[in-house]
RNA sequence: GGUUCCGUAGCUCAGCUGGAUAGAGCAGCUCACUUCUAAUGAGCAGGUCACAGGUUCGAACCCUGUCGGGAUCACCA
């Protein structure tokens, strides 16, 4: 229970003795008094005016009174028009600091018995991690890991989407141009590997399309379906699927592969095994980089074929429709939406179809409460007509499911295209920010008497923060701008910033010894920094528990650069190891201990770790 | 065009279920290291919260409309 939620139960008890006023628990507000008044914690008293047919500024004062007067650890009360500044007592905060130091969990929630399931990343096997990815890798682990403070049991799982035309045109292009290389004979990354042969592919297909487009046969196809006016680029860049699918070699290569794929031949599937194989390893070292790792791995090769049984139930009973041509359909029209694919005519299945075969599957593996689908915002509609399916087909666990919904990332000069080769690569980019560290930390020399070793690992913790807070801090839903050189930047309000604070702490702990519980220091006058801080420490829990229900880690984020800030701002003004005196140092101590377990504890929330020096 | 998300300082972002004079960082200009780590702190400057109405004691926040931007509306994923 958080300072602010006891306080209410103790406001709303007293306007019942005082008025007989059972007060709804929503409409009672209580704010952090601001700082340029008097006291720690305002109750609004506004929205008691109506019931209590009194001025705003009387209830104040009579609240105020009857507060002060019951309560120990009131001790004072100012009033501003209809906002009650209640002060609390030193001894308070003396024992709210000891609480805290007291309990290495702080601030998370007891288990609630409640299971949910996040998926995030979910890869294509045709090419390496990118920016995209990062923020979505980045989102789904906070949430797990906040999830999991405010009291659930979580299963991380990815679906590893591994079939279908796209890797197969990486096959292909190493069948044909790619003589047998390896990732061990290349000395490339495996997923790297199987990205360049994807690019392959694609160039040799563009190559292939502009020649016949010079020939008779492309002239003519341009002739005969050109709309009104329309020119030969514009043309040729909307024919480009319909060419893939009947006029190109390569598309028909690339297609006769998946065809023998999905036939199980032998071969087929030695070269997709040995070549997912590689990426897999690719995929492994970059989250390893990353510090995620997964509960559970599904495959759309495994799961793809799961759903189309579910579909032929639903057809029996009426949630389905068939079509003369074969096709499956959801009719979603009685929710506001239209009519969905969820079987192609050809009995082949379509993303839909998987989907609803996995979440069945992933419900019998774990019988989770929730299930949360990290997944960008392009999909915000696929997600809504996929919950509303199962919600039709009567699954248990339809109405708890949730599509963590997050914008795009885009580049300082525009969006992030594949095509044209503006995707900032996720190994590149985490290679690029600890090395950014590492010159940071040269030129200060503070790590200069430790191993290499060592160092190396303080440059990966702090050139990950850097990133990481990067694109964290900014709510989920929005779209972001991607400054790379912003997100190297180790100044301001950025992960190493916090890291510094924590840091800073751990220097001064490693020269004290003794530490006596607060509550039991004979310090007598706190300065309003030190409350200010551990009225923010008493937060921690209520952030936890917003940012786990929002699922916005931009949250924790916000309010660990808080702490710090408040942090550095009170090292600077005041000295700690040589205070004014024995009490004042044993309580900084501990108010410093105090904060750096928060910090550490928030941003591990986060995945970012605390060096101990920087 | 339908649906949906977004619009806050030059730039990147906070701003809680509506609460006191809208906050940070970056960039710019000052200042502070013989001192517990200056990856820091203090200060200056920077705003028609896209626009117009409405709801109310009170609106950046809620409602309606307008403008601007993104996404989506495939037998793609």
């Amino acid at each position: 229970m958080t300072a602010i939620e006891e306080l209410k139960g103790i406001v709303y008890k007293s306007l019942k003795d005082l008025w007989e006023y059972e007060v709804d628990q929503d409409a009672i507000l209580i704010n952090e008094t601001r700082s340029e008044f008097e006291g720690d914690y305002t109750v609004v008293v506004f929205p008691f005016t109506k019931a209590l047919r009194l001025p705003p500024p009387k209830i104040a004062e009579m609240l105020g009174e009857y507060l002060v007067e019951k309560e120990n650890n009131l001790i004072a009360f100012n009033v501003i028009k209809g906002f009650l500044n209640l002060t609390f007592s030193n001894d308070y905060w003396k024992s709210s600091l000891s609480d805290i130091n007291t309990d290495k969990k702080y601030g998370f929630h007891p288990a609630n018995g409640k299971k949910v399931l996040v998926e995030f990343s979910s890869p294509n096997t045709n090419k390496p991690l990118h920016l995209g990815h990062i923020r979505n890798i980045l989102l789904g682990w906070s949430s797990a890991q906040l999830l999991e403070a405010a009291g659930y049991e979580v299963v991380k799982a990815q679906i590893v989407n591994d079939r279908g035309i796209a890797i197969c045109k990486s096959m292909l292009a190493y069948q044909l141009f790619g003589n047998g290389t390896t990732p061990e004979k290349s000395g490339t990354k495996g997923d790297h590997l199987i990205g360049e042969f994807y690019v392959k592919f694609e160039t040799s297909f563009k190559e292939e399309y502009a020649a016949w487009q010079e020939t008779a046969e492309g002239k003519e196809i341009y002739e005969a379906n050109k709309k009104e006016g329309e020119e030969e680029v514009h043309f040729y860049g909307r024919y480009k699927n319909t060419y893939f699918n009947t006029y190109s070699n390569l598309g028909l290569q690339a297609k006769a592969m998946l065809l023998k794929w999905e036939e199980a031949d032998e071969e087929t599937i030695a070269l997709w095994q040995r070549m997912n194989s590689w990426v897999y390893e690719g995929f492994e070292q970059t989250y390893k980089e990353l510090g995620v790792h997964f509960d559970h791995n599904y495959y759309e090769s495994n799961t793809y074929k799961l759903g189309k049984e579910l579909i032929s139930d639903g057809l029996a009973s009426g949630v389905f429709y068939k079509k003369d041509d074969g096709s499956i359909w959801a009719d979603l029209e009685d929710v506001g939406m239209d009519q969905k694919i969820v079987l192609r005519s050809d009995g082949t299945s379509v993303y839909m179809t998987q989907d609803i075969g996995t979440a069945h599957i992933r419900y019998e593996d774990h019988g989770c409460d929730r299930m949360v689908y990290v997944v960008g915002n392009e999909q915000d509609y696929h997600f809504e007509a996929l919950f509303e399916i199962l919600k039709k087909l009567d699954e248990p666990y339809a109405h708890e499911l949730f599509h963590l919904s997050y914008g795009m990332v885009d580049l300082p000069t525009g969006k992030m295209k594949s095509r044209e080769g503006t995707v900032v690569d996720a190994d590149d980019l985490i290679a690029d920010v600890i090395e950014e560290a590492r010159l940071g930390s040269k030129s200060r020399g503070e790590l200069d008497n430790i191993t290499k070793e060592e160092q190396d690992e303080i440059f990966r913790k702090i050139g990950l923060a850097a990133l990481k807070y990067f694109i964290i801090k900014v709510n989920p839903k929005k779209r972001m701008t991607f400054d790379p050189k912003e997100s190297v930047d180790m100044q301001g309000q950025t992960g190493p910033y916090i890291q510094n604070a924590y840091v800073r702490i751990q220097s001064i702990l490693r020269k004290s010894e003794n530490l006596v519980e607060a509550r039991d220091v004979d310090y007598k006058e706190l300065e309003s920094i030190e409350i200010g801080l551990i009225r923010k420490m008493e937060q921690f829990s209520a952030i936890i528990e917003d940012a786990a229900e929002k699922l916005d880690p931009s949250n924790m984020a916000n309010y660990c650069y808080d702490l710090a800030k408040m942090y550095h701002r009170f090292y600077h003004e005041f000295k700690i190891l040589s205070a004014e005196s024995e009490e004042a140092k044993q309580f900084r101590l501990k108010l410093s201990e105090a904060v750096a377990q928060i910090l550490k504890t928030g941003m591990e929330l986060l995945g970012i770790e605390m060096p101990e020096r920087m």
